[in-house]
DNA sequence: GTCCATGTTCTTTA
DNA sequence: CTAAAGAACATGGA
């Protein structure tokens, strides 16, 4: 479910209820959830430990602690977190569940972490965390910055964006719309894209996530914030998950193909494929591509 | 039983 | 090295 919006929807929501308070003890930690150095023990760690920060990077929840230590949770496909009290029912396939520090008058609580389909993962980062492979936050993002990643990649636009090197929280939903808004075929190659183009999927991007984080995020299954509520995004999408279903702009049937083994939505006519990829050949292979060279 | 799914990573193949 | 294709992870819903 969750991509940047989605995730940011989560930080929001989840703030209010974690911050600047205390973990008592972990309660539950299911070992194989978790990334960490084999000698650190993050049940350990985390006690009595105070969340000092919440915040996105990517599609990652950094939680930074008071000892300048953090850890981040992906919630991979299914992943939740919530705050709920101590004696709420447990669901089934919590990972994580934190006991966190009474305040006055209100019962107790624990910050909980499911996630059914166990894609989701815990991972400590200690105090400095990792970065490097991680592309840059579009919300921030210059247009120069998306240029130079897409430069150096012949793939296809809608595998480049797909990759969290090249941009930090598109997921498959967000990277359809965002194509979509910008009139870009998916299997545009990367690198053969004018500078018009890049700069108007630039904007494009952050116009799609900006108004998604403004509905909370799209629920297509069971995404919900930290509140259990659902988004309203869905409702709003113009090509993903619209098969057949007229283009809000043209009226022609979105078309899905499968691009980098992920359902890809498009609209033909919206999004034309103007440089091919493969060069049409009617003949058969009487030409070799070796002979040269 | 089948197929599909909002994510990531590894292996194989070219 | 690049990158495409496929599989893998584990679960549930249609």
């Amino acid at each position: 479910m969750p991509e940047l919006p989605e995730v940011q929807t989560v930080v929001t929501t989840l703030a209010p209820r974690v911050l600047r308070r205390r973990i008592v003890r972990v309660v539950h930690l299911r070992g194989d959830m978790v990334t960490a150095p084999p000698e650190l023990d993050l049940a350990r760690q985390l006690a009595g430990r105070k969340i000092t920060g919440l915040a996105r990077r990517g599609k990652r929840i950094v939680f930074s602690i008071d000892d300048d230590n953090a850890f981040f949770i992906h919630l991979g496909m299914t992943g939740r977190l919530s705050v709920e009290p101590t004696d709420a029912p447990l669901a089934n396939h919590t990972h994580l569940i934190l006991d966190l520090g009474k305040d006055a008058g209100r019962a107790p609580e624990q910050l909980r972490f499911r996630d059914p389909r166990r894609f989701g993962e815990i991972r400590w980062l200690g105090c400095d965390g990792c970065d490097q492979n991680m592309g840059p936050e579009p919300l921030a993002m210059r247009t120069a910055q998306l240029a130079e990643k897409l430069s150096r990649t012949t793939r296809a636009i809608k595998n480049a964006l797909m990759d969290q090197r090249v941009v930090a929280g598109l997921g498959n939903i967000y990277v359809d719309e965002s194509l979509f808004d910008a009139r870009i075929h998916p299997l545009a190659r990367a690198d053969k894209l004018s500078s018009e183009q890049v700069a108007a999927l630039t904007k494009s991007i952050k116009r799609v996530l900006n108004r998604a984080i403004h509905h909370r995020g799209s629920t297509l299954r069971d995404y919900v914030d930290a509140n259990g509520k659902a988004g309203a995004f869905q409702r709003l999408h113009r090509a993903y998950d619209r098969e057949g279903k007229p283009c809000p702009r043209c009226k022609t049937p979105i078309e899905r193909i499968i691009v980098g083994g992920r359902s890809t939505h498009f609209c033909p006519s919206c999004q034309p494929l103007r440089g091919r990829r493969r060069p049409p050949r009617r003949t058969s292979a009487s030409t070799s591509t070796s002979a040269a060279g």
